[in-house]
DNA sequence: CCATTCATGTGAAATTCTCACAGGCTCGGA
DNA sequence: TCCGAGCCTGTGAGAATTTCACATGAATGG
């Protein structure tokens, strides 16, 4: 038994019996009780779980709502595959920098629950209201008008508030992306959003499903060469991809070739 | 203070913070640790209260739970009436400021379908949610971090943010209404984008339930006399709505005058 | 192959909880 | 007025739980 399944099997008990004793726990599992003891303590700051005297109870009602955020937007599998590659590249306790849009929203998706500690700044409400009640992670959203369809906020002072954090990584969506004229967006105040962040954070990932390959948009918000990493799920082949690499951006393909993900442990 | 209302007073504060300590609860009230522990017990067997180690959580407090249960919980016919009647004293055009909060955010929902072609600046993302959509309508967030429970800003530049808009009117939540210390907060931060609003802001409109008269909690945000007009659902020989009104403050009362007291179980 | 990290166990110190007892208070009834 | 019942309250000691620091072994990653 892996110490995930076992916490996700205390878990599983709380809820059912509603309540559990750390002794108990000791002795079903057959382990220490400082075990089951740190096993819960886990689950207290994922919001599941509270410790309680001699014990533990299940939070009630987490497990219904997968956040609204969710509901809405699409659950493409190549934008999973992209995000799960994504997150892979940040590191615990980082400042990342997410973007508004679907891909960027995946990305933040993915964070969920993996105790990475971070200090997320997002210009998305999206983002934001999808990361809230993660443990031991700080939401920091620009102000600024909200933009009705993306639910992005633009104005405001993004430069200042993303220079205020010294940003480590800038996880960036964009609308097109193009050998000559580099990443592009449709809106003007959302490209300059975008130009704010970069000059502020020390490593831009770039993702972008392979729709976005190829296409020129209304507004350039930075050059190829001016990105760290691009994540995406085109074929290595891509043109867009290929000058990149040219340019020296590291490229993560996901998807076809590559997918041997054991998400969760098989014992 | 009776026993009782101290009981009440406790699952109020447990519902309000989330968590409470035996430690300050004994040191709020004057009495021994015993005794709050006594307290708690009851208030366990009653089925509201849940112990910790070194303290109380509330059960079904909002505060504990995630987020968007704000969406569904906490629809009180009072909040809705008097957000009705604050609607009422808007104006078409105008920009206003709503506060964090249920009732504020009771105050966005009556909004809706209005056609005030409002221009809204707000700390609170249940706010911007609830309008994003509306049509004619401008949302504005100030930035910030996100707190968890309640969903609002703190922290960030609200001053800066709700200066530049030359607000019109603030629709203000409050913890505490009290006719000496005046409007008060539970949370520190919270407190200071509430005095920035008001410095703002033309016209003050406090919405308070009945609950809040006459509470004083741990921050004052501002002096009855700088309130501009205040809605609620008491009933108007309530001591804090009359010395506000003694002190030049105009006050709405909505519900039925009838029913103060609804018989309370037991004892 | 070594340095790091993580999961785990152990025991003692510190904190918290429980429990029983006693004083003080109010409220009726004698 | 006096008395007892019922409740609320405070105190202290013993019991239980929690926390903390440290040590071990396995897994991980250069």
């Amino acid at each position: 038994m892996t110490v995930q399944s076992r916490r996700e099997r205390i878990h599983e008990i709380a809820t059912n019996e509603g309540e559990v004793s750390f002794d108990d726990l000791a002795a079903e599992f057959g382990v220490s009780l400082m075990t089951v003891r740190r096993d819960v303590e886990y689950l207290e700051r994922k919001g599941v779980m509270r410790k309680v005297l001699g014990g533990a109870i299940a939070i009630k009602g987490t497990s219904v709502e997968p956040s609204f955020a969710t509901r809405s937007a699409d659950h493409s599998r190549s934008k999973e595959l992209i995000a799960q590659a994504t997150v892979e590249l940040l590191e615990a306790r980082e400042t990342v920098l997410i973007d508004s849009g679907s891909t960027a929203l995946a990305v933040a998706r993915q964070i969920r629950g993996k105790d990475l500690k971070l200090t997320v700044l997002t210009p998305s409400l999206l983002v934001a209201l999808e990361l809230v009640d993660e443990p031991d992670t700080t939401v920091i959203v620009t102000g600024g008008v909200v933009r009705p369809g993306e639910l992005s906020l633009i104005g405001g002072q993004p430069e200042a508030v993303f220079s205020q954090y010294n940003c480590d990584t800038y996880v960036m969506g964009v609308a097109g992306l193009d050998a000559d004229r580099g990443a592009t967006d449709y809106h003007l105040l959302e490209g300059s959003v975008k130009k704010a962040a970069i000059e502020c954070s020390e490593r831009v990932i770039c993702v972008a499903d392979s729709e976005k390959m190829g296409k020129v948009r209304l507004v350039t918000v930075t050059a190829l060469k001016d990105i760290s990493i691009i994540v995406t799920d085109s074929p290595v082949d891509d043109p867009t991809v290929q000058a990149a690499q040219a340019q020296g951006v590291q490229v993560v393909t996901v998807g076809s070739d590559v997918a041997p993900n054991p998400p969760m442990e098989g014992k």
